[in-house]
Parts: C-alpha cells; sequence; structure tokens
DNA sequence: CGCAAGCTTGAATCATGTCAAAATGGGTGG
DNA sequence: CCACCCATTTTGACATGATTCAAGCTTGCG
C-alpha cells in the first residue's frame, strides 16, 4: 500500500499511483480491486525526503499515522532512563513502521533516517475507517500486525539463546532475506547501518560485531569491505543460524 | 471479552456470559454497549480445563482461534531447531494468546498449561467479521496487537541490554504490574512458573535465577519462600528496573 | 588536506554459564 | 500418615565468551 513510484514526490493525494508502484504488492500485499487502491491511494500522502539522520517521528508524540518506506532505510529506538540508544528495528522499503504506537496514541519510540529515506504517509484513522469497508484490507492489517509479534518473538529468541557468531549471521541473513524479497541480490549488499547500530540492536559491543565479521570472512562464509557484505557460504551461515522453523521467512513489518 | 464468570464452564455458546465476568474490562477493556457484548457471547466458546502439562494448541497447528485465559496460567514455546524448549510468553487471566498465528494461519508457537488453566475460545474469524460491525471492537483488536508488538519490543530491550539482576528484578516487576491490574496484591503473589522457565525466559542459566532471587532476598529486596514472592523494598526494585518510560504499564496480551 | 567518526585489533577483566553435588519439596503408594 | 523417590532448587568451584579499555588504523566529509 501507499507506496508510489510517483516521479512527483511532494505531490498531494491526488497524483499518488500506488497501482504504478512496485512495491505496493509488498507493503500490503493483497489484490485489492483497482477500485479499493485507489480508496487507498487517495489516503496516502507522500512525504518530502528524510535526510540522513532526521527524525520522522520521536518518542512519546502523538500517533497518528504509519508510514511504509519507499526508498532508503530507518532505525527505530527509543531512549533508555540511563540515557542510552536502543535500537528495536530496521525498516527497509516495503516496510510499515509505527503500528507500535496504535495502542497508547503514542509512538513509544523514534524513528530516524539511516540515509536519505522516502515515506508514504498512511493516517491511521482513515486506513482504519477503508478497513472497515474492505474487509480484505483490514484482514490484511491484522496479518501484519501479527507477523511484526511474530518477528519480534523471534528476535527475542535471537537476544536471549543465541551467541554472538550466530546473532550477527542471523542479522546478516535477515537483511539478505529482505532484499531478495524485494528482488534484489541475496548474496551482495550494502548495510546502511554502522558496526555500532548493529552492535546496539543485537545486544553486542561494536567490538564483537567487528571481531566476528572478520572472523566470519576470516573463514571463508561472507566477504566484507566496509559497509559492502557478500555471502560466499549461504550454506554454513544458514546452519549458523539454525533454519529457525517457524516465522521463518522474517520480514520486519 | 470472552471472559465469563460463568459457573456452568462446560456450557454451550448459550451459557455465556461476559456481561458477568470480572475479567471482560480486562481482556477487551472496551465499553461495548449491552447489545454488543451479547453479540460477542455468541461467538465464545468456553472450554473444560486444562490440566498442568496439556497443550492449548501446538506449534505448526493451524490457527483458528485466539483463547482469553480465565484462570491459571499458559506459557508459549517453540522448539528451535537444536531440540531446545524457547519460552516467548507467560499468560495470566485476562490475557490473550493466539495472536502470532493471524499471519501464516498457523500457530508459531506451541500454548501449554503451567497449572489448571481455563481459556475462553474465540473463534478468530468470527471476531473478525464482528468487528467490521462493531468499529470500536475492531479499533480494540488493533490496540491489543499494537500493544503486544510494544511489550515484546520491551521484552527485546531487557534481553538485549540487561544484566541478570535486571533482568529478574524487571520479570518480577512485571509479574506484580499484572497482577495488580486484576485486584490481587502487587507485593504479594505466587509465581506458576519454575526457575528453570523463568531462565529459559529471561535467557539466564536456572543457577544464575535462583543466585539473583537468594542475593536479593539477602539483600533485603524480596523474600522469596519456594514460588512464593513478596517484594519487600518496591522502590529499590524499581531503581533497578529504571523505570522505562514509554511501554511502562507492562502487560502481556 | 586534515580532522572526527567509525572501525579494527589486542590484552585484561568480569559476568554468566557449566559442571557437580547437596538440600529441599511435592507427589505417590504402601 | 509416613516413607520414598524424583524433580526442582540451591550452592560452590571453575571455565569461558563477551565486554571493557586502550591504541592504532581507515574512511568520509568539510
Amino acid at each position: 500500500m501507499a507506496i508510489s513510484n510517483s516521479n512527483n514526490r511532494f505531490s498531494s493525494k491526488l497524483t499518488s499511483q500506488c497501482q504504478n508502484c512496485s512495491l505496493s504488492a509488498l507493503c500490503l500485499p493483497i489484490a485489492l480491486a483497482d477500485e479499493d487502491v485507489n480508496r487507498l491511494d487517495q489516503i496516502i500522502e507522500r512525504k518530502r525526503p528524510l535526510k540522513k539522520g532526521e527524525l520522522l517521528f520521536h518518542q512519546g508524540e502523538e500517533f497518528d499515522s504509519v508510514f511504509a518506506v519507499r526508498t532508503g532505510t530507518l532505525k527505530t529506538f527509543n531512549i533508555t532512563n540511563s540515557g542510552e540508544e536502543q535500537i528495536t528495528g530496521f525498516y527497509c522499503p516495503s516496510e510499515l513502521v509505527g503500528l507500535s504506537g496504535i495502542d497508547e496514541n503514542h509512538y513509544p519510540v523514534s524513528a530516524k533516517a539511516l540515509e536519505t529515506t522516502t515515506v508514504c504517509e498512511i493516517p491511521f484513522s482513515h486506513l482504519e475507517q477503508l478497513s472497515s469497508q474492505i474487509p480484505s484490507l483490514k484482514h490484511q492489517l491484522f496479518r501484519l500486525m501479527s507477523r511484526k509479534i511474530c518477528d519480534d518473538q523471534q528476535m527475542m529468541v535471537l537476544l536471549g539463546k543465541k551467541n554472538a557468531d550466530e546473532k550477527v549471521a542471523s542479522f546478516l541473513l535477515n537483511l539478505s532475506h529482505r532484499f531478495k524479497k524485494r528482488g534484489y541480490s541475496a548474496t551482495a549488499f550494502r548495510l546502511s547501518m554502522s558496526r555500532g547500530e548493529i552492535g546496539n540492536y543485537l545486544g553486542l559491543a561494536v567490538e564483537t560485531v567487528s571481531r566476528v565479521m572478520t572472523r566470519f570472512q576470516k573463514n571463508g562464509l561472507i566477504d566484507v569491505d566496509g559497509k559492502e557484505i557478500s555471502i560466499i557460504d549461504m550454506a554454513e551461515m544458514e546452519k549458523l543460524v539454525g533454519a529457525s522453523s517457524e516465522c521463518a521467512n522474517i520480514e520486519h513489518v
């Protein structure tokens, strides 16, 4: 939903074009009737691009929209009482961010651009109304939220049970799957986040992330060149992760 | 919703009585019109009690219902590829379990009774239909799922960033809040799960959980007598946890 | 070109896991 | 009601993976 390739990025609602968007099948993966897609289009707003480091919304701010990432990458995080940042997720194109704000009507996290990033804004009250009229849309929303719950629980398993090697391998394969899903290479991609952010997210020290990656490279599992990653031995990587049955086709939404 | 105090536990739909249930305000905390509550009642089924160790549903099974815990406690877990159990949540009365099954139409986890437990079964397809007719019910469902996402992310922070002391303290205070919410003592309660299950859930060894609790007791933070817990120094416990701003009124749903 | 931020590497420390064994407790059958 | 047994919990000693601290290196940006 909501993701459009329209050249006119700053356009008003009138130019929304979910139909022409290569990502629309992902951000709300349903076969909506043309008419319904149009209705969706009407409520979407494309926003001006965020520059690296800019906030899309911040912790505590009133919730009113969810956002579909069109290009670029976001991270969500919250600031703990001790003042440190805790990253809770990374969001790639076609993924929805902001769903955790529905409950309390405030975003419980901040969302920041890791690079130049464009998003489609979807006012949630409109989306909710529309979902009453389009049952498949409502079902899709439930599914998206359910998947998020599922993914987060996989993340809990990772954080609670896995060692540093398994964490880093899981992280890289998770990204790989998400790139593949959008039609990009599953074996060569660019990390938009720093080592520090990876460590923060995985519950590891920066140094540990760096060491693990270096070792992976020495052992011929991956090739690392700064932020460019190539997965050389996919089978071995998957063995490390231990293809965790359910919720396997992980994608953060 | 769905939780009824009806004495006739094995009753058919006809005897459902969400209206009389002391938990109904919690399991779907909305002010539904009487008429609407009745419609909800119609789709709820009370199930026979589960004995300790019995499964409510198991990993991979087809999803068709969510369940509200009426009495007792459940745990959800999945079996990792290496064959070990990973607990992903504990569910107390008034809490909903099964939401993660919506996405793939299969439960990604198993749910097992930790003690004798009764639940209300809510067929999801009916609930979804009904939510089309009752907007506030639909909104409530979105909120519940959003809260679950929020809670799980807090859990991710706990697993990724906290040390053993903070994990155990967070766990105990989380339970405390949940008991309090249902009108029970926030300072004295009984753990329905074993030390092993706590450790599994928190990403700690059994021995560590035991040691931390013993130390907490020595330091006058809590009183431990087997499964009976009293929180003596609530302020100090909260300091340990570091009252984490948003999503603070944690309750697993 | 130069500086700051990010990344890598090494060495030392520490928290938590592992292993082993004793203590406790709950449940069952005599 | 007691005695036994098995599971759970506790405690101690030790091993180890990951963090921390410190220093050097690389990279990208002004």
